[in-house]
DNA sequence: ACATTGACCTGAGAGC
DNA sequence: TGCTCTCAGGTCAATG
C-alpha cells in the first residue's frame, strides 16, 4: 500500500487518533522494525511524551514529540497503523505498541517487516539523509519545476516518476496509474517526452495521488476509469477502450499498461 | 548514468 | 488437504 496516497491516509488517520496523548508504554514484539536505536532507546525516547502533529515527506511518515525530536514511521510494503482500545482487536503483526493513557493503543502493523520506526532528533538532517526529492503534491512542484527536475535525465519515465530523490512520494502502483492516464508507455525514454507531455504528465500526476487519497486509498471508492482496481484481476480490460491490458517490466518491477492507450514509441 | 538482479522479510494465492 | 512455487504496492547494494 504505502505510496504517498496511502502514507497521507494514515498522517491522517494519526492525526484524528494518535496525537496529543501521553504514551504510557511502547512494547517491541520484534527489534527489527527498529531503526537507529535499540527497542529500549525508542521507548525511553517515547515514554511520557505526546505526538503533537504530523508532517509527511514522500512515503516517509514524522510525528513530532512534545518538546524535542520526531519519530519516523515508514512503512515498507505491507505497513499501517491500527488503533483500538479492546485487546481483543489488536492485529496480528503488531511489532510495536504505543499504549497511551487513556487505555486506547496504537500499533505499527507490518507483515513483512520491511517498514520501521526510529527516533529523529533533527528533523531537517534525517530529510537531508534520506535525500527525499520534493514532495509530488507540494504545491511548489509546478508544471516549471516538474519541467525542470526532467532536465537531463535519461531513465525510463516510469523509473523517472518512482526515483525518491526527484519526486518523492510515487511507487509502482500509482506510477502505472499516472501513465495510463497521461496516456504514456512506461518504458519510454524521458527525453522522448516534449513539454507538452511533461505537462499533461504533471497534470496527472497531481490529479491521481489527489484522487486516490480522497477515495482513502478504497480501490472501490475510485473513479471508474482507474487501474488500481484491476490491479489483480486476470483478463482485466482497459476502462476506456476495452483493450486487454497487457504488462511489462519497467525499472525491475511489473506495470500494468494498455497497449491502445499507451502505445509503444 | 542507467538498467537489472538479488537481498531483506513473510504471507497469500495458484497449481499440483 | 497439504505441499511447492511464484509473486507482492519499498529500498538498498552489487553488478553489467
Amino acid at each position: 500500500m504505502p505510496e504517498l496516497p496511502d502514507v497521507e491516509t494514515f498522517r491522517r488517520y494519526l492525526d484524528a487518533n494518535g496525537l496529543h496523548q501521553t504514551i504510557e508504554e511502547v512494547a517491541v514484539a520484534d527489534e527489527r522494525v527498529v531503526k537507529r536505536a535499540s527497542p529500549a532507546e525508542l521507548a525511553d525516547y517515547l515514554q511520557g511524551h505526546r505526538l503533537e502533529r504530523t508532517y509527511r515527506r514522500g512515503k516517509h511518515l514524522f510525528a513530532a514529540l512534545d518538546g524535542e525530536g520526531w519519530l519516523e514511521l515508514h512503512f515498507g510494503m505491507t505497513g499501517y497503523l491500527a488503533y483500538y482500545r479492546d485487546p481483543g482487536e489488536a492485529p496480528d503483526y503488531g511489532h510495536v505498541r504505543l499504549a497511551y493513557a487513556n487505555g486506547y493503543q496504537l500499533a505499527f502493523v507490518d507483515r513483512r517487516k520491511l517498514g520501521y520506526l526510529a527516533p529523529v532528533r533533527d528533523l531537517a538532517a534525517c530529510l537531508a539523509e534520506l535525500e527525499l526529492g520534493i514532495d509530488a503534491l507540494d504545491p511548489e512542484l509546478d508544471a516549471a519545476a516538474f519541467r525542470e527536475l526532467a532536465k537531463g535525465r535519461r531513465v525510463q519515465v516510469k523509473c523517472w516518476l518512482m526515483d525518491q530523490a526527484s519526486i518523492a512520494g510515487i511507487g509502482n502502483v500509482y506510477s502505472d496509474e499516472i501513465l495510463f492516464h497521461a496516456g504514456i508507455y512506461p518504458r519510454t525514454p524521458l527525453p522522448d517526452l516534449d513539454w507538452a507531455d511533461l505537462d499533461r504528465l504533471h497534470g496527472y500526476m497531481s490529479n491521481v495521488l489527489k484522487t486516490a487519497t480522497d477515495s482513502q486509498v478504497q480501490p472501490g471508492a475510485m473513479p471508474g476509469d482507474f487501474l488500481v482496481p484491476l490491479r489483480k484481476v486476470d483478463d482485466a480490460a482497459c476502462p476506456r477502450c476495452g483493450t486487454p491490458l497487457a504488462k511489462v517490466k519497467a525499472c525491475g518491477r511489473t506495470s500494468q499498461y494498455c497497449p491502445t492507450c499507451q502505445p509503444t514509441p
